[in-house]
DNA sequence: GCAAACTGTCCCGGGC
DNA sequence: GCCCGGGACAGTTTGC
């Protein structure tokens, strides 16, 4: 008697099918296998891009690999930021003073210059 | 003699194939069909999921009527900011009021008077 | 004998100031008051964006407006997957038929297609 | 004669005020300045965070220093893309394959079974 | 100037 | 109950 989850299908047109457990279901999703070539076809006509496994794998693995620093990167940043959590400071204000160092002063000064006209203008003053 | 985009694939072994074309590809991949049910099967001892054809198509629906209609509120936003935009507003500084006016007032100066602290203590004032 | 949160802070030459209360904060972060108008100023000459009261509020207003119908369909939206998962469907690959749906299917095939043959050249399949 | 750009303002009481130059409006938001202590505070009672400087610049720097680590890292990771797309691969399913290749290859595939059932009950196969 | 990629933020669902 | 990770969204920047 079996004792694990599967699904059941209704189908548009009324009949049911299943139950399915989830191995039928990977097994069932069909994977491209055994592409055959066609050796006659004439290669020198056609823009042929090549897809060779090597250079392939070569980008793939340099990209993970910087994908990796990135999160090293990534986690170091959290530490800063949960250190400084600890000693008392607001991060979310920390992280606006960081994007505040970003800009040009001259910029910012004139956004908020601005957003107080407005801010007068509704009466938020 | 051919004349469309194809590729060709060299394999880990240093062999190659294809050229495939688009279409080539397109046919290789292959999709479930006709999963057969398994009618002996003991329903009664599993936690079926029904997936009913009527009841998944139901919710697909209303989740994409709903998904237009906000798209379609989305879209009346974009016309407003133009709108302003066009009355000589500085949009970017809309947004920005637009939010401030959706927090406490009271977390809003809190947050501005600790970055005036932090600036400050860095010489940013 | 005070009992509430405050902070101090310590500036680059070394001395200490403080403590503040989170209302001396807010105190001192100066508001733009009372901005006075040059009546002798020649405004024909300048290119003038009229700040209106009026019409700033309402530009605001409808947008406001148009955020509540927006959050009010999101709100839908997630009533509609909490009751297909309630209903057995799994929510995170609903969202990804929905997304399919909404792709052209030539596309969708043809990026399959090449994915497999990625696949295929890295020993994945 | 004025030639450079500038903004009036129209109260809610219907008096217009302005032209202001966008130096005037730079000029009329207060910063804070000169925050006094006030040295009699019994600070022993209360639960004061220490805002140095020194700490407060040493988080800021450090953390500015792996945003820029980051960015180098980002930046290769665009070269390496950027050259893949000059050799005729597909960026876009490369990114995707760089996705797949993250995940539990079991998840994977159950996530795609369920995927083809689901589109068999809609007719999408 | 617009459209698309990327970053940062928010919010939700899941796990301890 | 809170923290954490992932996904969705808004904002920013850059290329065409």
């Amino acid at each position: 008697m079996p004792d694990e989850t599967t699904m059941t299908m209704t189908l548009p047109d009324g009949t049911t099918t299943g139950p399915f457990t989830l191995d039928d279901l990977k097994a069932a999703t069909g994977k491209l296998k055994g592409m055959k070539a066609d050796p006659d076809f004439d290669a020198a006509a056609t823009t042929a891009y090549r897809v060779t496994a090597a250079e392939l794998r070569q980008f793939i693995e340099r990209y993970e690999r910087l994908e990796q620093d990135r999160a090293g990167v990534a986690e170091d940043m959290k530490e800063v930021m949960a250190e400084a959590k600890a000693s008392g400071y607001d991060t979310k204000v920390l992280r606006k003073l960081i994007a505040l160092r970003k800009k040009d002063p001259a910029d910012v000064s004139e956004e908020e210059a601005i957003l107080e006209v407005y801010k007068a203008a509704l009466g938020m003053d």
